[in-house]
DNA sequence: CTGGAACCTGACGCTGACGTTAGAGGCAAG
DNA sequence: CTTGCCTCTAACGTCAGCGTCAGGTTCCAG
C-alpha cells in the first residue's frame, strides 16, 4: 500500500508518516520512482507509535523503545527502559487523577451552589 | 512577597509566573517602583495552575476555567466547561492506561523470553 | 547613601510534531 | 500519449511554554 491508503487508514496525515519515518520510528520500501510501500503490518505500527506519543513520549524515546517491542530478545537495558517509560507513564496517570480529583471538587462545589439545577445540567454531568 | 520568594516556594520559575500574569492566569499588586507583591493564597493558584497544565489543558483553557473555579456562583456555562475538561482528562487517563498496558504487554513477553542477550543487542538498544 | 541582589520590560531562542507551500516527478486509466 | 491524481524532496512556518540575554531600575542592609 502506497502512504495515501496507509495515512486515510490510520487517520494519520502523510506529513506525519514521513515524519516517522525521517525519525526512524516507521520504515518503507521503495519503488523504483522512489514512492513508499507499505505492509499490512504498518498500520499497526503507526497505531503503536500514536499511542506512545499520546502518552507523552518523544520521538527519540520512541525510537528507543521500538527495537524492545520488535527484537524477541531483552536485554537488562531494555528491560530498564521499558520499565523506566512505564514509571514515567505511571506518575502522569497519577499526576492526571489528582487533576481530574481537583476538578471534581470544584464539580461538586458548583453544583451544590447551583440554586436552579435545571435538566440541562444534568444532561452535561451526564455527558 | 515577591516574585522570587513566591518563585522559589512554589518551584516554579520567575520567567514562569511572569508568563501566568501575562496569560492572565495570576494576579499581582505592584509596588511604586513596579515590582509584583503576591498575597499568600498565590502560592495555592500557582500550584492549581501547574496540575492543570500538568493535565494536559492549555493556558486558554485554564484561563477560561479559572473564573469557574474562583467564582462563588455557578452558571450553566461554567459547568459544562467544567465537566468538559473533566471528560477531556478521562479521556487522557484512558488512553495513558492503554500505553501502560502496551507496555506492560510488552515487558511480559521480554521477561518471559530472556535467554539470548547477545552484546550486538546491547548495543542496538543503546544506540 | 551606597552597593549589590532582586526586579523590571522587551525581545529573540528553543524544542517537537507536525502543517504548508513549491516545484518536479511517478503511475494507472483511457 | 496524455490526463490527472498521487507522490517526492526541500524547506520554511507554527504554536506553546517557557529559557535566556540585554539594558536599565528598585529595594534594602550596612
Amino acid at each position: 500500500m502506497r502512504i495515501g491508503e496507509l495515512a486515510s487508514s490510520t487517520g494519520v496525515s502523510v506529513r506525519a508518516l514521513r515524519y516517522y519515518e525521517e525519525q526512524g520510528l516507521l520504515a518503507s520500501t521503495r519503488s523504483n520512482g522512489g514512492q513508499r510501500h507499505y505492509g499490512d503490518a504498518a498500520a499497526d505500527r503507526v497505531h503503536l507509535i500514536q499511542m506512545l506519543y499520546a502518552a507523552g513520549l518523544s520521538s527519540r524515546t520512541i525510537l528507543d523503545l521500538l527495537p524492545c517491542v520488535d527484537a524477541k530478545v531483552s536485554t537488562p537495558q531494555s528491560r530498564a527502559l521499558l520499565n523506566a517509560e512505564r514509571a514515567r507513564i505511571d506518575e502522569q496517570i497519577t499526576r492526571l487523577v489528582q487533576a481530574r480529583d481537583r476538578l471534581d471538587a470544584v464539580i461538586a462545589h458548583s453544583q451544590s451552589s447551583a440554586s436552579g439545577c435545571t435538566t440541562a445540567d444534568a444532561a452535561a454531568v451526564a455527558a
